[in-house]
RNA sequence: CACCCGUAGCUCAGUUGGUUAGAGCAUCAGACUGUUAAUCUGGGUGUCGACGGUUCGACCCCGUCCGGGUGA
């Protein structure tokens, strides 16, 4: 099998007849595959939705065609749909498949296709059928381009990665019945086809026999029928007809599941660990009205890094492991006991143990408010207001109350409460809250979220603060403003733990490529081990110090060149040493002839020599943007990009954001702006032109000093 | 820079245009600094200069040719030179807006309304290149025109579609499973019920309002189907100038290794940077409150 | 046909960030001086050409027309 040019797209020819329902996961999969371009075999009424997506689509036929054909099905009449349905199920009418393939063959003979795929609506009968057209076809699943792995559960709700060799891998030019005797499966008589279908979600809720669908990662789905039709009232889909979960776990009882093929998924997830096979993410009935199914947020898995919120304003982050512990109110916990949350839940504590709890159960509000006006002049503090002593608390602790109980207890103890105001009742409230009901909240560790903790811890320090902390809105400016996006190359300059760098990955994905240049002994990559990055993401980051790119970017191309050649012999020399240095130097001098795509720099050095060293490797018509705490090194670098002709667009800028509290009559700024948001410096490098005249006509005067 | 290509020509520091090549000996683009032919922009690398023909030479002779600089485009470039057919969301929100939704490669976005597709390229350019933005626009004239736009500015269907939709009325469509949404619409409380519906529980949600009024109504309203983590920002940008300095002291300049220049190093006296910043008067005002959420974890009714 | 420019009584405001609430002139006021005047200082109710339209919204938006300029 030769190896395929990974830059050419994929060309795949999917044959999808069903209902729309059927077409649009895959046609969903595939306008989000990049590099796969995929021509859509369909019923001429799934056309317009595949086009839509911007895709090629051919109509094999019209359900119209059909229409008028009905057929009797274990004493139902079938028509329409239906009756394409128990068409393509039952194969009543081969001579049209035939058909069909050859329309398929024309367009292969006309330009070959890389592989097809074949998904029918009658799983149990032939799962799905992968074509080998040419002797090249590749194994989609060892395809480092659509790798499985990479794709987001959530973002793909119906989804199938139909890349399944184990149970995928009968030819069509074999035929129908042969690929069906050959995997040993039997055909399915009308009547348990019917049957089957009858044990539908809807149909199951309709009974009142509550299923759930909600699958044990690692989950597999192996069909799917999803209607669309009537999105607009319901605002989202639901699961009309049957749904086939297979998992290594998995129970129906009144359902005969496919052993077979359930066998066959487990022996290969025993072979190979994991496999990409991603679908329907985790769904599960709504419990009002119709049995709607909907998505589940993203959960916690064990090992993952995991960003706290808590209730004292402040952030912790913690990894989802045995051996990590952390602090909720004066309790400590287990880190591992939030694994399988959804991120953004909430946790109180209740008898010494996490308890999800929501953000109305902490918000407590005690009795209708009388307006009578109130304030402390009658107020004489002799310390003996509270009725409820240090033991009763204890007690009510112990018997696991929670503490919107206790507080409840202690503001009817409490002497002086109704003589308080409303304002500082609700002082009175938070401050009880603080001590009786801590919560924390998990959230997903994003570049925002992590840059807004470090922020705030960093703030939190004072003076003894250490390092850099740059704001979230700053980090925001310096993606955008350096254009930075999925697959760029980007060399970054991060004095401020890694939050920058870690959010130039986030961005650039695992396609891109990121060149952490440090200023001392070591990159600061503390931020950046708190993303749930990949494997292949955090490959893509390479380490290599400034001043070795410094001194790479001013070396003459020749003498480059002769540096290469002697690491070339140098690694020859050493083949046998297990472990190869690494070579900075190389490194550098590849990213300098490659190009970045952007810079984004936040060091602590002079900007303008940072900047003076990194600019040679930039791409012409990409930005470089410069972070830092001080206006003067910045307006130097400013005028330096500026007046050498380097390039355009030379900004420099101070962002300011305020946070605002928004309640009915209550609405003001909420708290003042934080000092030292640092500026932003950017600019667009332009091809230089050395015979071009300097930017400015009349010279400046040289600045004194 | 190739036949059919946006490029965005940087005519000076604020005053960017754009243009679509057609390499025929026709097409001329015509500014201040002279006439400018297509065929002349073709095979050349971005950001290069790009001379004039003729023209340009304002009183001077022909040996002085007018030049522009032509850029790739970028979402904030775009956002300079594109067409306006609505008020535009600036960059500066833009970036901030896309970080609070946790945009990056793969996600599924929905914006509603498209407006002049500003805002758009910058969501698409956080999700590509295998996420998706659905975008809804409820005036069908502008929707037309965006869906013509997207895909000759290198935004294609499978990155971004726009459909004529009126979502506080309709709703977001097929769309269930989105990861996030962006709301830029005159009433967006009437659109919050249906972008929850529309996205995966958990997801994030932005809204652009230029009234607190506006505002108040949308966080009411969030809070009513409940979310969480309802936070109100607004940004500002400060932009500087940057000058040679110029300022003459008042007291007459030490001679170099006077003694009192060991004084001088720990005093305030020191001499000042070779440039200075000065705050543009033009600080743009205020646009708009953006407010940020995280949809309610699970749908109404469930336990 | 395309592009640029229309603001103070007048005249202007830079070929790539000195650029549309900024100036110069004129004028007026004050100060000063061997006073038909010079010098210095200070001052300004500026429809941002006109009219429409567009944007929930800040507009650096669009169209038409008028006047001036530049280039095909």
């Amino acid at each position: 099998m030769a190896a395929r040019d990974e830059t050419k797209p994929l060309r795949v020819a999917a044959i999808l007849i069903g209902s729309l329902g059927d077409v649009a996961p895959f046609a969903d999969l595939f306008s989000r595959l990049p590099r796969v371009e995929p021509t859509i075999f369909c019923l001429d009424e799934a056309v317009a939705y595949v086009e839509k997506r911007g895709m090629a689509a051919v109509g094999l036929f019209s359900i119209e065609t059909w229409k008028e054909n009905e057929t009797t099905l274990d004493g139902a009449t079938l028509t329409g749909m239906d009756f394409v349905k128990a068409w393509i199920r039952h194969m009543l009418a081969p001579a049209t498949l035939d058909d069909c393939v050859a329309k398929i063959r024309e367009h292969h003979v006309a330009r070959p296709f890389d592989a097809l795929l074949y998904q029918t609506q009658a799983f149990p009968v032939v799962p799905f059928v992968k074509i080998e057209v040419t002797e090249s076809v590749p194994n989609l699943i060892r395809n480092p381009s659509v790798d499985c792995a990479s794709v987001p559960t959530c973002a793909m709700p119906y989804l199938w990665h139909a890349y399944y060799e184990t149970v995928f891998t009968l030819l069509l030019e074999n035929g129908w019945r042969e690929a069906c005797e050959r995997h040993g499966r039997e055909i399915e008589t009308p009547a348990q086809g019917y049957q089957r279908s009858l044990h539908t979600p809807r149909a199951a809720a309709r009974r009142g026999t509550r299923r759930s669908f909600i699958a044990p990662r690692p989950r597999y789905l192996i069909g799917n029928d999803v209607c669309f039709s009537d999105c607009a009232a319901t605002g989202g889909a639901h699961v009309l007809a049957h749904d086939f979960l297979a998992t290594p776990r998995w129970r129906v009882d009144d359902e005969a599941p496919d052993a077979e093929a359930a066998a066959a998924v487990e022996a290969f997830v025993a072979e190979h660990g994991r496999v990409g096979l991603v679908c329907f993410g985790s769904m599960r009935a709504r419990g009002v009205g119709e049995a709607y199914l909907f998505l589940e947020a993203a959960r916690i898995n064990p090992g993952d890094s995991i960003l706290l919120a808590t209730s004292n304003d402040t952030y912790q982050f913690v990894d989802a492991k045995p051996s990590v512990k952390f602090r909720i109110g004066k309790q400590q916990v287990k880190a591992t006991d939030l694994v399988d949350a959804s991120f953004g839940q909430l946790f109180t504590l209740q008898n010494k143990a996490l308890v999800p709890t929501t953000r109305d159960a902490l918000n407590i509000t005690l009795e209708a408010s009388n307006n009578n006006k109130k304030d402390n002049r009658d107020l004489d503090d002799d310390n003996k207001a509270q009725s409820l002593d240090a033991d009763a608390i204890k007690d009510m602790r112990s018997r696991g109350e929670t503490g919107a109980a206790i507080i409840g207890a202690l503001a009817e103890g409490s002497a002086t409460w109704d003589s308080k105001t409303e304002f500082s009742k609700a002082k009175w409230l938070k401050r009880k809250a603080k001590k009786y009901l801590p919560w924390v909240q998990v959230l997903e560790p994003t570049a925002n979220a992590i840059a807004e903790a470090y922020f705030v811890r960093a703030a939190g320090k004072g003076r003894r603060r250490k390092g850099r902390a740059v704001r979230p809105d700053a980090v925001a400016q310096l993606l955008a403003r350096g254009n930075v996006r999925a697959g760029a190359r980007v060399v970054v300059v991060d004095a401020c733990h890694g939050v920058v760098a870690g959010a130039v990955a986030e961005r650039c994905g695992e396609r891109g490529n990121v060149l952490l240049l440090y200023e001392g002994q070591q990159a600061t990559m503390d931020a950046v081990k708190k993303f749930n990055f990949s494997d292949a993401l955090r490959g893509a980051i390479a380490t290599a110090p400034a001043d070795v790119f410094y001194a790479e970017s001013s070396r003459p191309e020749a003498e480059s060149l002769a540096r290469d050649a002697e690491a070339a012999a140098a690694a020859a020399e050493r083949t046998e040493d297990a472990r190869p240095r690494r070579d900075h130097g190389a490194t550098c001098r590849a990213w300098l002839r490659a190009r970045a795509h952007a810079l984004v720099l936040a060091p602590s050095l002079d900007p303008l020599s940072v900047l003076r060293a990194t600019l040679p490797a930039l791409h012409p018509s990409c930005a470089v943007v410069v972070y830092g705490d001080h206006l003067e090194p910045l307006a130097r670098a400013f005028a330096w990009l500026r007046d050498s002709g380097h390039a355009v667009r030379v900004q420099l800028t101070e962002t300011w954001q305020r946070d605002f509290q928004i309640l009915e009559n209550r609405s003001h700024p909420d708290m003042a702006m934080t000092a030292n948001a640092g500026y932003v410096l950017s600019a667009i490098k332009v091809v230089r032109e050395d015979d071009a005249e300097p930017s400015r006509k009349r010279p400046r005067e040289e600045p004194e000093g | 820079m190739r036949q059919g290509d946006l490029v965005i020509l940087y005519l000076g520091h604020d005053n960017v245009d754009h243009l679509y090549l057609t390499p025929d000996n026709f097409s001329i683009y015509n500014s201040k600094f002279g006439d400018f032919h297509h065929v002349d922009f073709v095979g050349k690398p971005f950001g290069s200069r790009v001379y004039a023909r003729s023209g340009g030479g304002r009183g001077g002779g022909d040996d002085k040719k007018g030049w522009i600089v032509a850029l790739a485009p970028t979402p904030e470039l775009w956002a300079m030179a594109l067409p306006h057919r609505t008020q535009i969301v600036q960059p500066l929100d833009a970036a901030v807006v896309c970080a609070h939704l946790d945009l990056r490669d793969g996600k599924v976005v929905l914006e509603s309304g498209t407006g002049s597709g500003a805002m758009t390229s910058c969501l698409a350019r956080c999700v590509a290149p295998t996420g998706r933005v659905l975008s809804f626009e409820f005036n069908g004239t502008r929707a037309a025109k965006a869906a013509v736009e997207f895909p000759r500015n290198g935004l294609p269907a499978s990155l971004v579609t726009c459909e004529h939709r009126d979502v506080c009325a309709d709703g977001f469509g097929d769309a269930a499973d989105a990861d996030a949404v962006f709301l830029d619409l005159p009433e967006p409380w009437l659109a919050v019920g249906h972008a929850a519906r529309a996205c995966r529980p958990g997801g994030r949600l932005a809204s652009y309002s230029p009234c607190v009024e506006q505002v108040a109504r949308t966080c009411a309203a969030l809070r009513e189907i409940g979310c969480d983590r309802v936070r109100t920002v607004e940004v500002r940008e400060k932009e500087f100038d940057v000058r040679p300095n110029a300022l003459r002291s008042l007291e007459p300049r030490a001679p170099d290794g006077e003694p009192d220049a060991k004084r001088r190093r720990a005093e305030a006296d020191a001499p000042l940077p070779g440039f200075l910043a000065k705050p543009l008067p033009d600080m743009r005002g205020h646009t708009a409150f953006l407010t940020f959420c995280t949809l309610p974890l699970r749908a109404a009714g469930e336990t």
